[in-house]
DNA sequence: TATTGTTATACTCTATAACTATA
DNA sequence: TATAGTTATAGAGTATAACAATA
């Protein structure tokens, strides 16, 4: 497997079979910076990152979101919420609109502009999540998927 | 399912079934900011947080591993790996030591302390991983770890 | 009195470029 | 000339506190 019998290994795949490369937590880290970097390059093309495209994604699917539950569930600061909506209604991809059943919050809304964006950038997002699952048997893409989900908070352990 | 069976559900949860909840990408950033959190938090008492508790780590193991190569299989860069060896330096945990092989390098080792933080550190880590691990049938854990191993650029798809 | 969104601020993290010493 | 480590610096990301409007 190593390209030179003799020489001396070296670079960072000599790392590969250290004590960290066993660590979950690590690797979770790892996998994360690298799936993050190519999702920022491919939607880098619309205007987008992954924090934006996140937001697009909820103002565009009709849920309706308020500023507050988008902050929870991205997991962000309520005023970072703030920053990222202030420049995709820049670029009128969404509106704010007064909760009427509160008027002390906010509710995301796409414009058609915004799900139109939101539709291209969502195929690009799509060939990350092809090479993440290149890795993957096919039969075990679900299971994947469903173990993420639980490890992100969203679903419950299998039985 | 749902707890209430008239009430209009309200926070976070509802997002739960938004298109971002089925985005691998989305999930496994979730899964990371909830366990690098977690992991932050169960090092603190060691003065550690994730990314020094890494370089500790493989400090710790005797790969000698020079900061270059640190850099990279951290996914950090150089100039970051400096100020975190410079952390653990002050505190003599680790020392730099100039290969003799190739005298501008420096070979990370961890001293006698270092090498028992580490230990008692690992122990704390380990807390967290089975947190994450919960999830999960015992019988898939290998599954996971090589999953995630792949994901993470270490492994080779399956076949 | 508590909560939503907002602003301001400071702190951490990350990325870039320039410098030195070795190769 | 190229590379390892270092330094300095600026930018992005994150966390905290205070405020106005509404509940």
């Amino acid at each position: 497997m190593s390209p030179t019998g003799k020489t001396r290994q070296t670079g960072p795949d000599r790392l590969r079979d250290s004590v960290l490369a066993g660590d979950l937590s690590f690797l979770l880290a790892r996998a994360n910076a690298l799936t993050l970097a190519a999702a920022n390059a491919a939607l880098a093309e619309h205007g987008l990152k992954a924090r934006s495209y996140s937001v697009l994604a909820l103002a565009a699917d009709g849920t309706r979101p308020t500023q507050r539950e988008l902050a929870e569930f991205l997991r962000l600061d309520p005023s970072q919420v703030v920053a990222l909506i202030d420049g995709l209604e820049r670029r009128e991809l969404v509106e704010r609109r007064t909760d009427p059943a509160d008027r002390r919050a906010n509710v995301l809304v796409a414009t058609d502009a915004g799900r139109a964006l939101f539709a291209r950038a969502q195929a690009s997002a799509r060939a990350v999540e092809l090479g993440l699952l290149a890795a993957v048997p096919p039969g075990d893409h679900e299971r994947l998927a469903h173990l993420l989900r639980t490890a992100a908070g969203l679903a419950r352990p299998l039985p």
